[in-house]
DNA sequence: CATGAATGAGCCTTCATTCAT
DNA sequence: AATGAATGAAGGCTCATTCAT
């Protein structure tokens, strides 16, 4: 990669970043390219240099942080540790990063009104890819008599509802750092499947 | 209260109830009154008869939500029942709430940017009374000795994420109806809090 | 006339009173038929009882302007006195009338834009009318050697201009009653023509 | 100032112009934002990147009116001449100004209703202040004997109307241009005072 | 006669998007 | 690469008007 397309690369992620969180917080139609734009200091036109379009962004902020969700928990499930304590982990870094870059993981809601068909196809390819972590983790705790749980879908999801939850309620204000409370919550989140 | 009067509350309900669904679905900003109108075979100008603004109707939308929710949680509460057992049915009245009506309960992300200072006083309260229905039952499950729970806002919040997150990813096409779905998901999440 | 035809007619002109006051006040577009109904406590939907739409109740109520100013300056014509006093009377009498209803004569700018042809042409022949009565009177008194004016229709205009304009800054707060600020503008009015 | 910037000034002077004019033709409700854009060959999205919005637009215009008559009054008070022509001179300028701009210039009946409390405000003041012109040449006038007025401010009033008025009259077709329309009316205007 | 309710056209405003420079 | 300027589509809201009751 040459010195002048890393510099673009650069600039796309830190756009990406910057809109990753005006989208968090307030949703797609609430987030303007102006918004955005002005965020980094530039004008809404230079950022059709680096996306297509809104859509585009958008989309390729999900994509970000899907990657960045999946290459977490491919991660974790590698590591030589209980199934317990790598379910714990991989919560607890679900919500430290929901947090800390105050991104609601699929918050934004009914992407079927946003995205083209081809964009949908692989962001549910990708959630899907996603939650079969858990799953996977979930039947492994099964099997190893570890969780006691009958529904998987249904415990993955109810799971992933509490993580998500957390950038609608969780403030800085409070006296604990994102690190600290994430712990915190993961450990009350795995009581769902333990034993 | 007249025929009349009977009639137009029953269409600001239809309304309201309308809204409801169509704002759970696709957010403030990506449901128009056009949208809200059409649902109901009605004219966009119709609404602004009932209706003061936008703002009106989903604040208003908002207060039918909350009160009704607060009403559930008051009456359960008063039951002769276990804490256990009266957390557990108000959960479940909640999540078969969400889902029949398609109403996420506080979806509105971040309503300060949405709401007027007057109206969002009021919405505030109303939630914090809503939750301190919860931390009330939190607390006297840990009295009791039935609840093992030492951060009662983090739980009481964790539980919300889960129930609330369930209209992102229930689908009537199951095999289940809501009531039963209502029924396991509540069994999961009470795991959270239980001794 | 018939009693019921009496009412009608007794409410119609109530009508066109408060039509008056509030199309002075705010104009034409600014004025709603909301505004002219509540403002004598009826309901929309009932004016148009009385009159087919807007366009026409304006229309009306600019006739009866139109009317009444023409009769007040017939009737000042035939009095037996000197044209310099019948002129200052007529000017008096438009001021006080004027103020009195808050109706500027011709206040209704650019009537083209609002009334159908014919309606234009009537109006317009009713302000011609109007405004030959002071041509007469302007002419009488130059004839007559009392006045000096060597430009009639641009006079008469000029005459028009000041004595519409009070409505603009006429303020009853001040000490002085209609009729008397009435009778000191018409004083000051009258040195335009006056030799 | 840069080239870009003076264009873009250039810019909105001429959109002011063409909402002053098309404003005192219909007034500020029956103006349309699409009325004052089609005047120049634009389209409406455009005029609000250099405007807020309408209410911005049309104060500004305001302001651009009456800063410019101050000036022109302040200019005329300067000159060395004897009091009666500095007036007439003034009103002789008003008149041909209004005339050629077609903007009248405090048509914008009941600003209470138009503008922000602030707004309102600096209008007042800046009304005030054009009006203030007139009276110290008023006093000025009468101090000197050379004018008859017993009450100032309803003279000054009675002038103003006189001058505003003829946008709503003053006719291209005739065989006089604005200029010489201008010095006749004044003419006769100036009769109002003169002892 | 009066009114509650509904409608649709029109206006203000926002915003994604384009393009010349 | 960046930006100032312009555009057009869409959305919120108002209001004259209609009509069944």
């Amino acid at each position: 990669m040459s010195l002048r397309e890393r510099k673009t690369a650069k600039r796309k992620d830190e756009i990406l970043k910057s809109a990753l969180s005006l989208l968090a917080e307030k949703g797609y139609h609430g987030t303007t390219m102006e918004d955005i734009a002005s965020h980094l200091f530039m004008t809404k036109g230079s950022i059709y240099y680096y996306f297509k379009d809104k859509q585009d962004l958008v989309y390729q902020s999900q994509l970000k942080i899907m990657h960045r969700s999946i290459n977490n928990i491919n991660e974790v499930k590698k590591l030589d540790l209980p199934v317990t304590e790598r379910l714990e982990k991989i919560i607890a870094i679900h919500i430290e990063y929901a947090v800390r870059e105050r991104a609601g993981f699929e918050l934004m809601v009914n992407p079927n009104e946003i995205f083209s068909a081809e964009q949908l196809k692989e962001i549910l390819y990708l959630r899907d890819k996603y939650a079969s972590g858990y799953d996977d983790l979930l039947q492994e705790g099964v099997d190893s008599g570890d969780f006691s749980v009958d529904h998987i879908k249904i415990v993955r999801n109810t799971l992933l509802g509490a993580m998500n939850w957390v950038t609608q309620w969780f403030s800085f204000e409070g006296e604990m750092n994102e690190k600290q409370f994430a712990t915190i919550v993961a450990k009350y989140i795995m009581r769902i499947v333990l034993k």
